[in-house]
DNA sequence: GCGAAACTTGACGCCCCCGTCACCTTCTGG
DNA sequence: CCAGAAGGTGACGGGGGCGTCAAGTTTCGC
């Protein structure tokens, strides 16, 4: 992205345009839910028509699908790089998390749009970005322990259980008045390192 | 409810008639999600008229109202009650969690109906009953901890991190071909215990 | 500077949902 | 057994979303 070549102003347009497309469909999909937002929510938070919509995307579901690979997938990266400079089980699991809980703070838009319609994402795509996620850690868990830093353990259900709840941790963390995230972060780590440590015997 | 008094005819026909809104309304919300759904899809699962669901309900956010009234409370209760009874640590999260995931096997209707409108119906109450759980954990926790039975800790953070972890090994164990809920409750019972054990030091 | 290609526009036809209400059926108490 | 009340019914007017497409506008290449 972000191509150094200037391109025409043909082009200029169509990535505009797109742009603003998935940036209005965030915004209503955060605030309305998959389901009740309609592609003319959509269009009217744009400056384009009805029409031009269908040059982009055949339908909502497109657009879900064009957000969540600009949106979770980058988290996904971030976190699973995090993770991955770790070379202690403590630094696997803070880094990780640590990762998480900061890009939730610095797009909250996106934060919202998938916490609303994680459900909904769930049930639409079999190969889910959140469900990717916990299936990224698990590769990375199996990874660890194959290396010897993290004991044995049902990979699965950990990763399960990591997600989930950074997942819970983190919402509430946004809620509140002055989000602390490196709070979180020593909490939720703690807990893990703990429950992984536990397996050491 | 099931009072003994039998009734006369229409009394019987208004709970019945109420009852089959309820339960068509969990399989619409949970198939097609809340956001999606219309009072239509609702009344057609029934052999009701659509003037009559508006005898019942004033629109389709009272009866998922409803709807959450009489499963997320009940699937509350169950898992408070399991975990009130647990005399030490251990027991008091074993319980809980054995609860929790006994439930989601009994109820499956209600726990994709529950998991796929999670996010909205966050967004739609403030007293959501997921978050409800939350916090009746956390109460829980709380008097944990004055009875010297668990170790002090941030109870919010706890409280969370243990519902959003059960609710994806939660999610996972339904997915699987043989659920096994002992295998889910040993695992993030094992967790939880070690997590809270650590803070004893 | 020009003609053709690329793109945008918004009105259109179709469809479905909303909540209501006049009418009809069913129950109840006397 | 009946009259009146309770409740069920579904057609109706109003609203809005869907995806399309003919007409208009902008850009491009020469």
């Amino acid at each position: 992205m972000t191509s150094a070549a200037p391109a025409g102003k043909r082009e200029q347009t169509k990535q505009a345009n797109r742009a603003a497309i998935l940036v209005a469909a965030r915004e209503v999909f955060a605030e309305l839910g998959f389901g009740a937002a309609s592609v003319r929510d959509i269009v009217r938070k744009t400056d384009l028509a009805t029409g031009t919509f269908y040059n982009y995307f055949p339908d909502k579901e497109a657009v879900l699908r064009a957000v969540l690979e600009e949106t979770a997938g980058e988290a996904r990266l971030r976190v699973q790089e995090a993770r991955r400079r770790g070379t202690t089980l403590e630094a696997f699991v803070r880094e990780g998390f640590r990762a998480y809980f900061a890009f939730l703070l610095e797009d909250r838009l996106t934060s919202e749009m998938l916490s609303r319609n994680a459900g909904t994402i769930r049930a639409m795509f079999d190969e889910p970005s959140l469900v990717a996620g916990v299936e990224e850690l698990a590769d990375d868990l199996r990874a660890g322990v194959a290396a010897g830093l993290i004991p044995e353990h049902d990979v699965e259900y950990m990763a399960a259980s990591m997600v989930g709840a950074a997942f819970e941790v983190g919402a509430r963390m946004l809620d509140s008045e002055a989000p602390d995230p490196d709070r979180a972060t020593e909490f939720i780590s703690a807990l893990f390192i703990a429950g992984l440590a536990a397996r050491r015997r």
